[in-house]
DNA sequence: AGACTAACGTAATCAATGT
DNA sequence: ACATTGATTACGTTAGTCT
């Protein structure tokens, strides 16, 4: 039983972006940069795309998951106390964050819908969502993370349920 | 097969914007 | 002042690459 496949599949396959392979080059440059600061703002993170040739939005995970790697590295490597930075925020002033994305009622309609079909978008989707509503791909995933997180799943047998009861 | 790590998830929080 | 909601963070998980 269970053959070659899982016991169950959490995710379809192809939900996924394709993951993409840095070059050592790209490695490099990110890894320099990473040194002189760990929380990089948008301008920052854009050049870089640019010059890299890679996403910003992949740029900001890359940021994201080498923060966690240097952090774990740091503790589990031996009792360091100090010395190294501990989760020391920016020191530096901090750079600016990327514009607040203004999203328009027709849409947020767009994709209201879409989050009532399906809470996980897969890549796919995200990105014909983002055809149809012409913002960025992943101003719409970060869409539906807040959204998952602030409309929870509310056909779950849960308290009497007293979310906006619309008053007037 | 196991190490490494990009992609993605949640939870908490920061912050812009509108009332 | 406050509510709403987009953006960012820490941290854990999933899954593709490489040895």
């Amino acid at each position: 039983m269970a053959p070659t496949g899982s016991p169950n599949s959490p995710l379809p396959p192809g939900s996924r972006r394709r993951r993409l392979v840095l070059t050592p080059a790209q490695k490099g440059a990110l890894h320099a940069w990473f040194q002189h600061n760990l929380y990089p703002g948008i301008a920052t993170r854009e050049r870089l795309a640019r010059e890299l040739h890679i996403p910003e939005s992949r740029i900001q995970v890359w940021f994201q998951n080498q923060r966690t790697r240097q952090l774990r590295q740091s503790r589990s490597g031996s009792g360091n106390s100090q010395g190294e930075g501990p989760p020391r925020r920016h020191q530096q002033p901090p750079e600016g964050r990327r514009k607040r994305t203004s999203i328009s009622p027709s849409e947020t309609s767009i994709l209201l819908q879409a989050f009532e079909k399906n809470r996980f978008p897969s890549i796919a989707t995200r990105e014909h969502l983002a055809r149809l509503t012409g913002l960025p791909e992943p101003r719409i995933q970060v869409w539906f993370q807040n959204r998952r997180a602030r409309h929870p799943d509310q056909s779950r047998s849960g308290p009497a349920n007293a979310w906006v009861a619309n008053p007037e």
